[in-house]
DNA sequence: TATTGACTTAAAGTCCACTTTAAGTTGTAA
DNA sequence: TTACAACTTAAAGTGGACTTTAAGTCAATA
């Protein structure tokens, strides 16, 4: 029986596929300071399981746009403990705030990607109006531009 | 009375304005052949409503991920005629089909972000559980990673 | 008529987020 | 023990989509 129970540790290689990175990318974020590693006697990097929860946050954050530079800012506060709760609460609500502007305007984007798809298959098909302009079949389905 | 209805035309900086992009960037979009100019006596490029018509066009387009590759590709179908129209579904349909996946990934990420501000807020007004690990929030709120 | 702003071109520069290279060290399997 | 994959660093390179610069021409207003 052990006295010391060792958590499961994965060099930069393992971690990087255990988070869908390369290691260069994972070396990329710590050079940024999105992440710091441990190192062994021989100076190699290794990583634990709270390291994965981490780098898969940030990447939620990353993916709703935030850019390297806002991480790291959110980073910064939030190694300066719960004093900077509001200024990462703006940070994150500013981020939402873009972000649902965006996705609005590409749901937009996506309706005329699909009216575009139906007119020429429409077309194609020879079903109806085949000389119908896209403009019109767009005002005929209720949207504009 | 005059005989001849003469079309409005604009300026690129006209143009520009009315598309909400810069003239560089029409000369940029002209000279990757997404759209064609006419010119006048002296040179100039002028542009009429249904260049602003196909540049919107080409704006939802790639609003939904389309590279300017892809949109040279189509417009090169295009100028080939109506023989061209599978494979301008074809891409149509895999940029609306890439789009939507990348859709449901960042409507998760909107979802993580989401919660996190939440989380935020009650450890601000101290509400719930001040220690609970966002970890454990997350569970609690049936999301996961 | 003079000035100013808008246009013209070709080419070089910018930004972001990595990615690749180069030169060297270390750990492991045969 | 020898090979070979994986690691280390710093620095340079990449890709996409513009943006900026430079040097010059043209059109409209005071």
């Amino acid at each position: 029986m052990q006295a010391i129970k060792t958590e499961a540790t994965y060099t930069i290689g393992e971690f990087a596929d255990l988070v869908n990175l390369t290691a260069p990318t994972i070396r990329y974020y710590e050079s940024q300071g999105l992440l710091k590693a441990r190192r062994n006697d021989s100076g190699r990097r290794y990583f634990t399981a709270a390291d994965i929860k981490w780098v898969k946050f940030l990447l939620h954050l990353k993916g709703t746009g935030m850019s390297i530079s806002d991480l790291k800012q959110y980073v910064t506060w939030r190694a300066m403990g719960d004093e900077t709760i509001p200024n990462r609460l703006e940070l994150l609500e500013n981020t939402q705030a873009d972000f649902l502007e965006k996705y609005r305007e590409v749901q937009h984007h996506l309706e005329i990607l699909t009216d575009k798809i139906n007119w020429y298959k429409q077309k194609e098909t020879g079903k109806t109006s085949g000389q119908e302009p896209f403009a019109d079949y767009l005002k005929r389905m209720g949207h504009k531009e």
